[in-house]
DNA sequence: ATAAAACGGACATATCATATCCGAATATAA
DNA sequence: TTATATTCGGATATGATATGTCCGTTTTAT
């Protein structure tokens, strides 16, 4: 059980679109780019962003994606979610009805404590992920990063814009 | 992201061992029985719990599939690693490093708040699971369960035993 | 008009989940 | 000793999902 590796970009990407100044939109061929990732499969990924209202993208020249919100009004959660889809990881199959000792469906009132624990755990999991914004995100990047990484990104930046 | 099905087989089996007496051995054909599971592919994961040391098994005739401790010193954190491995869900791929950014590997000394941040999720994710006996899921189970599975259950496991 | 860009669908490939089968090892009982 | 019941591990098949590429359409700035 993995996520997948959009997930990753889509959290970075955003991290790094939280850092463009406001009016600027960078299109998918410089974010690809950035991170070395393939162009064209990374669009699927920002283009979940989009459909998912976390950024909002501009067509034609000049255009590209910026983010849609405030990066401190972005959670974590809201990215992966985009991403991965809303599906909860334990799907309950509800093998307590089959076999020998089965009854009719109706008599089964609530989910079984194995679907209860696991639908907990997952909570708090998205608790955690709700509780980061991409703002502190975004800001643990620039913090940890090496300072010769910053002044690169930087002139990187001034070349593209 | 989804937990395989082998997840969900593996939990209620534990439980249902949980319930035999002491000594009693319940052979994988019994098992996929109780459920309507396909049997050899279930085996794939009785064989996982066994390599784990959650189950201990015994071969010839009367042998089967026992719980190795009592269902207290189980929670099903273990259960759900016995079948699922132990991988990270998000496997940072440390993007940061590659493109027209990135320095030396040397300079990066700390995994980076993304991974950081997806890593403390499954902690608590992890925590939840930990902090449940299988000890309690069979007792939930008991208590849950209609009245006339509980007696369906009880004249299978005599017609077994 | 031209070029730059997102968008969406079609397609190809790779990896993993699901499933089945079989031979070998092991243990019990007749 | 033989027959039978069982786990164990490897080989193989199939299906679903993740990964990746390509191309035609739409939108928009210049």
């Amino acid at each position: 059980m993995k996520l997948s590796e959009g997930t990753e970009w889509a959290i970075h990407c955003c991290s790094l679109l939280a850092n463009l100044p406001p009016d600027f939109a960078l299109p998918k061929s410089r974010l690809a780019e950035f991170f070395d990732l393939p162009e064209d499969y990374l669009a699927k990924f920002l283009q979940e962003l989009s459909r998912a209202g976390l950024v909002k993208t501009s067509r034609g020249p000049g255009g590209g994606y910026q983010l849609a919100k405030p990066a401190g009004q972005i959670n974590v959660l809201e990215i992966v979610q985009a991403v991965e889809g809303d599906q909860h990881f334990f799907q309950c199959t509800e093998i307590r009805r089959c076999g020998p000792s089965g009854v009719a469906d109706k008599h089964y009132k609530k989910p079984c404590g194995i679907a209860r624990t696991m639908h907990r755990a997952e909570a708090a999991w998205r608790a955690e992920l709700a509780a980061v914004s991409l703002n502190e995100i975004s800001q643990m990047g620039a913090e940890e990063s090496p300072q010769e990484q910053i002044e690169k990104s930087l002139s990187w930046f001034e070349s593209v814009m």
